[in-house]
DNA sequence: ACTATTTTTTATCGTTTGATAAAATATTTT
DNA sequence: AAAATATTTTATCAAACGATAAAAAATAGT
C-alpha cells in the first residue's frame, strides 16, 4: 500500500524530472551524472537520491514521462478523414510535439541510440502495434486510390524524421538559421514546408 | 618536424578510430569510456593512450575522420543538372552515407546533442557556406519557375532529417521493420519513397 | 649481432561518480 | 506544544574513470 505523496514531494519530484529530462537528452544515460541533474534541479546530491533511489530509476521515470506525452499527442492519429486531412493533422501534432517538448524528443533519440535498451521493453508491443495499424490505414488508402502508391512505412518514417529533425538537432539548425521552433514564424514555415512536400509526394 | 608514422602506428590508430566512432556513436563523448574504446579495439588503456594522449584527442581525430568522409560524399552536389537529377543524385549520396558510415552519422548526431561544441568550431564557417550556395541554387529553380515555390534551407533540411534518420535510429527502425539499410530491397525502398515524395513534393 | 627506437604491459595516482549512513532540520499530526 | 514523520545536510565509501610513470618486450636501423 502506498502512501500518498505529500505537497512538497510531487514538486521536488517534478522539480528533478524537469532538470533530469534536460541533462540526459543533452547526454544521454550514461552520459549524464546525478551531480549535474541535482545541480540544475537546485538540489544537493543525496537530496536527490532521497526521491530516485537510483539514476536508473530517474532515468527511467523520465522516459515514462516523456513517453506519456508522446502517446497522448498521438492518440487521434486515427481520426477517419481524408487523407489530407489525417496527414496535416499528424504532422501539426508530431511539430508541436517537437515545439513543446525539445528536451523529451532528444531523450528518445539518445535512447535509441544507446540501443533503446530500456525503451524497447517499455514500449514492448505497443508501438509496433500503432505502426501496424497506421500501416494499414495508409495502404487502404493506397488500394482506394486516394493517394499515390507508396510504402507506408517509410512514409511513416518520413513524417517522424522531419519532425524530430528540428527537435534534435536544433542546435544546428540555430547556427545556420539563428531560429528555433520557438520563433513563430519559423515554426510555420517549418510545418509549411513538410506539409506541402509530403502531400505534394502522396496526392495524386 | 614530424617523424613519418610506421606501418604500425597506422594500424594501429586506424582499428583504435574504428572502434572509437562505434562507442562514440552509441555513448557520445561524455558517456564513452577509453576503457570500452581499448577493449573493442583489443587493447589495453595505456596502450591506447600511447597513440592518442587524451579521450579529447581521440574524439577529435574521430569527428574530424568522419567529417571528411561527409564532406567529400557531397562535394559535387553542385552539378548543373536539371533539379530532378540534381535532387536524385543528393539523396542518393545522403543515403549511401547513411549506409556506409551509420556510426558516423550517429557520432554526428550525438555531438549536435551535446550543443555541437566542438564541430560548431570544426566546421566553422564552411557548413554555412555549403548551405549557402544551395540554398541559391533552389531559390534560383524556383524563381526560374522549375520547381514550385518553397523554401530551400527546409527542403535541405528534410532531406536530411529522411537519409540521416535511418542512420541515426537504425535500432528502432530494426525493431519495428526487422531490416536496416545493409538489407538491399529495404535500401531501395526506403530511397526510392523519400525520391518520391520530395520530387512529387516540389516538382510542377 | 648489437644498438636505438618504438610499442606494450604493469602498477599506480588523483578525481569523479553513484550510492549509503547518520545526524540535523523542517514539516505534519495529534 | 509535544511527538511522529518527512526532508535536507554532512560525511563518507567503493568502484570507475582519465591519465601517468616506468619497466618490459618487440621492432627497426646499423
Amino acid at each position: 500500500m502506498q502512501k500518498k505523496r505529500s505537497r512538497i514531494q510531487i514538486i521536488n519530484q517534478q522539480k528533478l524530472l524537469d532538470a533530469a529530462t534536460k541533462v540526459f537528452a543533452s547526454y544521454g544515460f550514461r552520459g549524464a551524472t546525478i551531480d549535474q541533474i541535482a545541480d540544475m534541479a537546485g538540489m544537493s546530491k543525496p537530496n536527490l537520491l532521497y526521491y530516485f533511489k537510483t539514476k536508473k530509476e530517474i532515468y527511467l521515470a523520465v522516459l515514462e514521462q516523456t513517453l506519456n506525452k508522446w502517446l497522448q499527442s498521438l492518440q487521434d492519429w486515427m481520426v477517419t478523414g481524408t487523407p489530407e486531412e489525417t496527414i496535416i493533422n499528424y504532422i501539426n501534432k508530431k511539430f508541436e510535439f517537437s515545439r513543446d517538448h525539445p528536451a523529451g524528443s532528444r531523450v528518445f533519440a539518445n535512447e535509441i541510440m544507446e540501443g533503446a535498451p530500456i525503451l524497447k521493453n517499455l514500449l514492448g508491443e505497443d508501438l509496433k502495434r500503432l505502426v501496424g495499424e497506421n500501416t494499414r490505414v495508409i495502404k487502404g488508402w493506397v488500394t482506394a486510390g486516394q493517394i499515390r502508391p507508396i510504402e507506408p512505412i517509410h512514409l511513416m518514417f518520413m513524417i517522424w524524421a522531419v519532425t524530430q529533425h528540428y527537435a534534435d538537432f536544433s542546435a544546428q539548425i540555430e547556427t545556420l538559421t539563428g531560429k528555433t521552433l520557438d520563433d513563430e514564424d519559423f515554426y510555420k514555415q517549418a510545418k509549411k514546408t513538410a506539409i506541402q512536400i509530403i502531400l505534394g509526394g502522396i496526392l495524386k
